[in-house]
DNA sequence: ATAATATTGTTGTAAATGCAACACATTTTT
DNA sequence: AAAAATGTGTTGCATTTACAACAATATTAT
């Protein structure tokens, strides 16, 4: 009786949101395997974000991909093993940070990856309407925005 | 040069749904610890699942979930334990499966959690308008057909 | 001035996840 | 009829992840 009153989780925008993503995030580690490209796809996404926001610290960087500070580390760790990233110690309001600075050879792995991948990753969304992906991700980044208001992000 | 003519990743849909999906978790997890609900959200969203596809069998659950069937066959010992599902030995195909039951104190587990984080769901959505947010559940579930017939889904 | 709190990054550890291998039965191929 | 392939579920292991504790320094409170 009740049974049919409830909302269930699944036809939530909550589940539609990560199932969608879940299969969009298989596909694109799918793709970077059959590329043969030798970063993960968090390296990458730490990469790129470290491309657009030149000398920020490691927690700020953390923020912005929704990492922990520990697993920020760890990836950092591995770019700059492979010699895409430098960490300069640096101070920020009078404390000892570790500035992120890309390498030209990260720019160039950068920019490679992404052409690379292109084609791809347009192919996804070629079947809807250009201006209907562009009204999701509006809707998207409004969501992220209030969900950032909410979330309690212990970083 | 080249270099503002490449489209970044981060400002893919790809990313943008990622990030959003990240956040709405993290949320939903926080609140679930908050309540204090005994069950995990993945251990949730399964018993959601078998709630609405009776007599399920392991395989297409976790095509539904969309984790691996060891992952799955995890999940489910746990409902199990808990005594919110059992599993009955059948056959499908001529094929020995474990169908899937939800018990009676699955069903009140299942609707007392619903209920419980009902107006915090909500809650997240409260600024879009609701028709701006069914849009969205449309084109993603768009999305996600397109995706599904694209992405290899060995389970 | 001393103690308490906060910021930044690292390490340790337990849990979650993905992937491969296995077991077992059935279907299909040769 | 024998062999190969397929479908179903489980176990094992290596990787990833989240969370907590730590170290070092700077700020704030008492």
């Amino acid at each position: 009786m009740t049974d049919c009153k409830i909302l269930h989780y699944t036809d939530s925008i909550h589940y539609e949101l990560e199932q969608t993503a879940r299969l969009m995030r298989i596909l694109t580690l799918q793709l970077f395997t059959k590329l043969g490209i030798t970063i993960s796809l968090d390296e990458y996404c730490a990469l790129d974000t470290i491309s657009i926001n030149r000398q920020i610290c490691q927690r700020d960087l953390a923020k912005l991909i929704l990492k922990d500070r520990a697993n920020t580390t760890r990836i950092l760790n591995e770019l700059e093993k492979k010699e895409y990233i430098t960490r300069i110690i640096d101070t920020k309001n009078n404390r000892l940070v570790k500035k992120l600075e890309i390498t030209q050879k990260g720019i160039d792995e950068l920019n490679s990856i992404s052409i690379k991948i292109k084609s791809y990753i347009d192919n996804v969304t070629k079947k809807i309407a250009p201006e209907e992906v562009e009204k999701v991700q509006m809707i998207l980044k409004h969501f992220r925005l209030d969900l950032e208001k909410v979330v309690e992000m212990n970083i």
